[in-house]
DNA sequence: TTCCTGACTTTTTTAACAAAACTATCAAAA
DNA sequence: TTTTGATAGTTTTGTTAAAAAAGTCAGGAA
């Protein structure tokens, strides 16, 4: 029984890859049910045997993304010798993920509105996470004597969130679309690192 | 001469400011151009006769708007206590304005993209002002030695009003809607008070 | 019993087109 | 010069049919 989950999970994972990957070079809706099952040289009523549907396949691909990105960030964030640097190496990693996965998120750009609520609990889950690793790299920073006291973490890394997510480019054609451009993406984590470096001076201060 | 387009500025004037009732009430795509002439007891060939056409009617508004908006910035932020002072007063203004005006900036909401040209001219040159007079207010206190010299402020208030910006709301259901919704614009106004204050302290550290 | 497929049904997307709504123009009147 | 009714032109909306893709299922293979 073991063995047969164990076959399960391993056609699932090859599932989960060819899919990643269509879905990273074609986007969500440029990627058919047939292409995939074509890729993996089997039929597309298979897939429809280990997942229920199309959305649910591209849900789990990206729970699969975001859990990978979240072990980054723990493994990281456990250990480290000042909370710039603890804050650095989040906009360093998440910028490195958007960079490795832009075309994955077309469903984003496109969908823009009425995304399956499933997919907002993801975000929602990543962004919780995100928080509590940065809330608590200062709490043990404050813990550690090394800043003075904060009054609410969380509270302040919210906002420090938010307004990294809020960074965009183009002073003058300020056309804020709402997801940034591939071609954006370096400008833009300049400018997080420069926001980074007053907002954690303020911190400090 | 002289009294012939005092007459027809008058005329614009009431165009404009019953077009303004329309859009901010309806938003652009609901409001069409018989009814602002119905609104005036006019034809709407005479809308014409004073506008080439809709959307430049809406951009006329627009321009007001901004006009407006700009002239209270500048008159305030000309003479200010501290920087703290300014940039609150900028803060809190643009929000008064954003909360007076909501509606009528629909015509964002639903254009998303492919905006005429002319409207990110005025989005951009409203950004600009905002930005110089940001930055003149730092400058300022740098030559009354109030604080410490900032090495490029027009970058720092760059990244600030994009900081600023980018604050949204609903740290659970983080759908990031492109335009906030109106009942979250308090929560907003917080956070970037928030925000403001540690910025401000990491600027002047 | 678990894994798999070809054939089939249902749903969604696309294209074409007609009707309706609205924008924009213009000759002529005030 | 200012104003309008009539009308031309364009965009939006609604309808329908065909095509494409999603999703299902009875039954075969392991």
């Amino acid at each position: 029984m073991a063995a047969a989950n164990d076959q399960q999970d391993i056609k699932r994972e090859k599932i989960l890859e060819a899919s990643h990957q269509r879905f990273l070079h074609y986007g969500y809706s440029k990627t058919t049910m047939n292409e995939i099952a074509g890729d993996l040289s089997m039929s597309k009523a298979l897939l429809y045997y280990y997942f229920p549907d199309k959305s649910q396949l591209y849900i789990a691909v990206m729970r699969k993304l975001a859990t990978d990105y979240l072990k980054t960030l723990e493994n990281r964030l456990n250990s480290f010798t000042n909370l710039k640097e603890a804050f650095t190496f989040q906009v360093n990693t998440h910028h490195e993920f958007i960079v490795n996965n832009y075309n994955f998120f077309d469903f984003f750009r496109l969908n823009e509105q009425n995304l399956p609520e499933a997919i907002w609990e993801i975000v929602g889950e990543v962004r919780g996470a995100e928080l509590g690793l940065l809330s608590n790299a200062i709490k043990t920073e404050v813990e550690k004597g090394a800043i003075k006291p904060v009054e609410n973490p969380d509270e302040i890394v919210d906002v420090l969130m938010d307004a990294l997510h809020g960074i965009r480019v183009g002073s003058i054609s300020q056309k804020k679309t709402n997801f940034p451009r591939k071609e954006h993406l370096e400008e833009i984590h300049t400018k997080k690192l420069l926001l980074l470096d007053i907002f954690i001076k303020g911190l400090t201060a």
